[in-house]
DNA sequence: GCTTGTCTGTACCGATCGGTACAAACACTG
DNA sequence: CAGTGTTTGTACCGATCGGTACAGACAAGC
């Protein structure tokens, strides 16, 4: 008997790091076997799907992740200015002021829908809308609120890139610099 | 005797296109020669050095088409307002209004520095500084128009991403028109 | 015609890919 | 302790990877 649900979930932190660095298809499962500490018989025991399951499962904790350190707070919290500077900070931490980079977003540039289409367009989707709905509670006009919201989600995932092809972090932190600007200031 | 010099252009286009679709580990030599109709023996033959090789080359190419068509007006041009606005154009009209994808890009998010890196980075870095020599020429403060310009080249890259994620080629369209406005209004 | 050099299709190479089979090792329950 | 179900390492599978070897097809110069 005895489970031992910890397993898959020790081990996502891992292979998501994998993905991340190499991209869907450039993660061989000796690469993540090598880097989760584990061996083919573990791997396909806690993930029956095999590699597209563990993106799956990966995708999917981001997802949660962010569903409730950004999303729901900038949905809820009744200062939504503060929410969004929370945002702004968590993702500074979050993509270690962009010397990581977003895995959902280089799944979007490469992959060939292999059924993450739904769950990458969701992650954007949820941020774009909790952020818009923010913006809505500071007090501007929905329509103005919608592009910002587009704009800021968009300018994150150039960040991102920007900081990486230039092998420079510095700027991802320039770029959160004028995002914040633009979502609270004036 | 008798070269073929054409032979490794005319394929370019293909080999290009392939890199965009499928990243660089996705892209195998079973599909370029699909899609180029080039059987092995003639790919390495026009590229001896194999895969990396034409990875080369449709980086110099794309580099070299940016050079003469984007940033050389945006050095040169008397009326940099005119080759700004030349700029989006020609963006909007190479990434196919959003339904293509930055080759350049992805291969920065995902590679492992496979000696592509330097010419990734000089691919944005010339941008960027031709662009801000545009913004200064069109009468922006330098510190200005370098901010400016990093804001722009980092936000086409992110709108790429985030329609492609979204699978929602809009999202690149209201992105460019924003950057109009920022870079050229006023 | 023959020669010379450029192309290209095909067969093949070792390595690695993702995935499966399965038996030994293990950790619990009774 | 025996018994039961879980977890794991290892060997193995066919397919495909990038790359090489090379013989024949080809075109141009004589």
């Amino acid at each position: 008997m005895t489970k031992k649900p910890g397993a898959r979930e020790d081990a996502l932190p891992a292979i998501a790091e994998v993905f991340r660095e190499y991209g869907y298809e450039g993660a061989s499962l000796a690469l993540i076997g090598a880097r989760t500490g584990l061996g083919k018989g573990s791997l396909y025991h806690a993930f029956p799907g095999g590699k597209a399951e563990m993106a799956e499962a990966v995708l999917a904790a981001i997802g949660a992740w962010f569903e409730e350190t950004v999303y729901a707070p900038l949905r809820d919290d009744p200062d939504p200015r503060a929410a969004i500077r929370l945002m702004l900070s968590e993702t500074d931490a979050y993509f270690r002021s962009g010397r990581r980079v977003c895995l959902v977003g280089a799944f979007a540039l490469t992959e060939g829908r292999d059924g993450f289409a739904d769950r990458i367009a969701g992650y954007f989707r949820d941020w774009r809308e909790a952020l818009a709905e923010a913006l809505i509670r500071a007090g501007r006009p929905a329509a103005e609120a919608d592009s910002l919201a587009e704009d800021a989600v968009l300018t994150i995932q150039g960040g991102l890139v920007l900081a990486r092809a230039l092998d420079d972090p510095a700027v991802f932190g320039r770029m959160l610099g004028r995002l914040e600007e633009r979502l609270v200031s004036e």
